[in-house]
DNA sequence: TGGTGGCGTTGACTTAAGTCACAGCTAGCT
DNA sequence: AGCTAGCTGTGACTTAAGTCAACGCCACCA
């Protein structure tokens, strides 16, 4: 694994000097997971943070019959547990690797040490909470004001982004199963599939098994964001 | 007003030193909202941040038929509309003043320019935005995996918190409508109401017009969190 | 004094969401 | 080939939440 070069494509420290990457990579400890294995737990004391260097993480909350909502998903480039670091409490969410991942391990001294030397990566940090402050908030007016299927239109427009939008239309393959999209926009598996057919029936999708066309990405967004009859 | 009174108040501005303070508290501009006045709305390019000096503001996304969800709510001696100066963008949420309310406002510019020369600031905010984002992970999860009477169970325990909680036992005044906590807990009035007369049927709280009984707060914390049957 | 508006509560009803059970499909494995 | 595990989809049902309407109460004020 290239430390430094993993380091530097994150955006927390993609302005530090060669230098001063080098000397963090050697602070930085490999660690690597399977997919499902947890990384750490809500509640537990925290020691430092991750940087994803490889595959993909979600942070999540579960209730006591086991129903799970994901509070933000991470891919590589990207970091999470920076929270901890600033606020000196324990980890916030529990957090699972989603894929198979390779991630680094960096203590919360060391960041908050570089953070005073580099007032840079504090500004950097600023900025990365500032984006995941703006996610759950949607994430919060979602749930609080819309239905499942106007929740799950958003992620359909969500995933269609990273693909490519020609004229209107996108196709897509989902490489999510149900249980997944429940577990992010806050349902049950069975409202997920039932959710699909609905959009399907309005006209605004076209399902086929899990390649998903959107037929008219104006008209779904709208829907996602107007009072649904 | 006492802008640097004000300011030295803060967690962001706190460790400021006088001079530094008053050098701030001369770019600060005074700004007064009545009650139910809208300081900005979401989606607005954003100039810079403010201070509660004295009041209280909510932070807040509708939905088209008007319904409300308050994101989060500050008081005295809190900040908000960081967000936009650290990530450049625009505010994320509508902020409407919860009482008559005492602000200052602050340009981005200013603040970025003071980040980088005051470490200490940047190190504040990002604490500030640390404890920000752990409350919108709990508001996140109690939205989606608690039931509504669950929420209402919190949100009493919460203001306990602020009041005085004698032998398992708390007694409070409510100073929020039915209406105002349906928006912070993500319902409508009508829910809210026939949630605290449940409460009451299981023998967890006393009703008595607002004045509020907690009967048992250790079983009140444990009906939050258990499922409910 | 009478009117008005905001608030709380409650009943009757609708509906979105969730639960439970089952069947069918596919991929992977022995 | 046959088995299993995990996935999707769907019917039948329950229930939490939301909607609509009505009523009583209170504070405020003209």
């Amino acid at each position: 694994m290239d430390k430094i070069k993993a380091l530097k494509q994150t955006v927390l420290f993609g302005s530090l000097s060669d230098v001063a990457l080098s000397k963090l990579s050697e602070k930085a400890i490999e660690k690597y997971f399977n997919i499902g294995e947890i990384i750490f737990l809500e509640g537990q004391i925290a020691q430092g943070m991750y940087v994803v260097v490889n595959g993909a993480i979600r942070a999540l909350r579960t209730n006591v019959d086991g129903r799970e909502q994901v509070i933000h998903i991470e891919r590589a480039g990207a970091t999470f547990a920076e929270i901890p670091v600033f606020d000196g409490g324990e980890y916030p969410s529990t957090v699972v690797a989603d894929e198979a991942s390779q991630l680094l391990f960096i203590d919360k001294q060391d960041i908050y040490q570089l953070c005073l030397e580099h007032p840079e990566i504090a500004l950097a940090a600023l900025k990365v909470l500032s984006k995941r402050l703006r996610y759950c908030a949607s994430l919060i007016e979602s749930l609080s004001l819309k239905e499942v299927s106007q929740r799950i239109a958003e992620l359909l427009l969500e995933e269609a982004q990273q693909n490519n939008i020609v004229d209107n239309t996108a196709k897509l393959k989902l490489k999510l199963t149900n249980q997944q999209i429940a577990a992010r926009v806050g349902t049950v598996r069975e409202v997920v599939s039932r959710s699909f057919t609905r959009l399907q029936q309005d006209g605004l999708i076209k399902l086929e098994g899990r390649e998903i066309k959107l037929l008219d990405i104006q008209a779904l967004a709208k829907y996602a964001n107007s009072n649904v009859v």
